[in-house]
DNA sequence: GACCAGGTAGCAA
DNA sequence: TTGCTACATGGT
């Protein structure tokens, strides 16, 4: 294993990996003492993902954020952690209002994340109606079954399977499974991808309303879990997904941007949270409301 | 035993 | 376009 470290004290705005990571952001890490998104976790605790056949670790400890890969990662890491953004800058560039900087001030150091598009197109696809910590059992069920395991240093790590891989599981599997009625959105959308069809990444040279619109094309995806994806994968940073808890807040925080139909709302509520990063700031709210913390 | 969870597809008006 | 409704499943 190739190691490295990065001294938190060059990130600027910091980097909370747990937050960054447990946040419901991102399904495709786990952390390595099985524990994710039921406990904190212990000072030092590793998290893994597999991108491009190479394992990647994280943790953070004595002030560095320490990585090892099966190859030199820390490009992948950088852009996976998105540990270039400038985020003291980001936070000091959001709207002044009570609870935008309520959320910033509880979760100081959570980072947007950029995941793999594939796997975050069937990661969110499977969130319709369900909580992060079960989106994040079935993804990584997903992986198990139906991705490459790797073996290093006596542990296993799968990646998340291909399109190739996951277009050969079929419905009645993945209902075993307990996916529920996401089983053929699923299973029809990695057919779409491996067939070449269509491809989530190809969304990223669209302008964001094309785009959203692009990503709708794929079973099982409506405006929200495409804004997701363009979040959390293709770097629209404008994005900002209207969930159940962003529309309560809305309700509750922002009622002149409820305009009706998800678009309307939608360019209301980006404008309200400061355009250009407003999906940072939805990121933080949504964690905010959700965790209560 | 309701109620809810990072919603979407399909259909009617 | 907008407004229902059915859809799986596990936790509280």
């Amino acid at each position: 294993m190739e190691t490295g470290t990065i001294p938190l004290a060059d990130l600027a705005g910091g980097m909370d990996l747990y937050r960054t990571l447990e946040s419901g952001q991102t399904y495709l890490w786990r952390r390595e003492d099985g524990e994710m998104y039921r406990t904190e976790p212990a000072p030092g605790t590793w998290y893994s993902t597999v991108v491009d056949g190479e394992v990647i670790r994280v943790r953070t400890a004595d002030g560095r954020l320490e990585w090892q890969s099966t190859t030199d990662a820390e490009p992948t890491v950088r852009r996976l952690l998105r540990l270039d953004d400038d985020l003291e800058a980001i936070v000091d560039a959001a709207p002044d209002d009570p609870l935008l900087r309520e959320a910033y001030e509880a979760h100081r150091g959570m980072r947007l994340v950029t995941d793999p598009a594939f796997g975050c197109l069937i990661s969110f696809i499977c969130s319709a109606q369900m909580r992060v910590s079960r989106i994040h059992g079935m993804v990584s069920t997903l992986a198990r079954e139906y991705g490459t395991p790797l073996d290093v240093d006596g542990r296993t790590y799968y990646a998340f399977p291909t399109p190739e891989q996951l277009a050969t599981a079929t419905e009645a599997e993945l209902r075993e499974l307990g996916l529920g009625y996401r089983a053929p959105y699923v299973v029809r959308t990695a057919e779409m991808v491996a067939d070449g069809e269509a491809h989530p990444a190809e969304a990223r040279n669209l302008e964001y309303e094309a785009a959203r619109d692009y990503l709708c094309q794929f079973v099982g995806v409506g405006d929200k879990v495409a804004d997701c994806v363009l979040l959390f994968s293709l770097g629209f940073d404008e994005a900002v997904p209207l969930d159940t808890w962003i529309k309560s807040a809305i309700e509750d925080y922002y009622p002149d941007c409820d305009r009706g139909s998800y678009a309307a709302t939608s360019r209301a509520i980006r404008d309200r949270l400061g355009g250009e990063y407003a999906g940072y700031a939805q990121t933080y709210i949504f964690h905010h409301l959700r965790t209560g913390e």
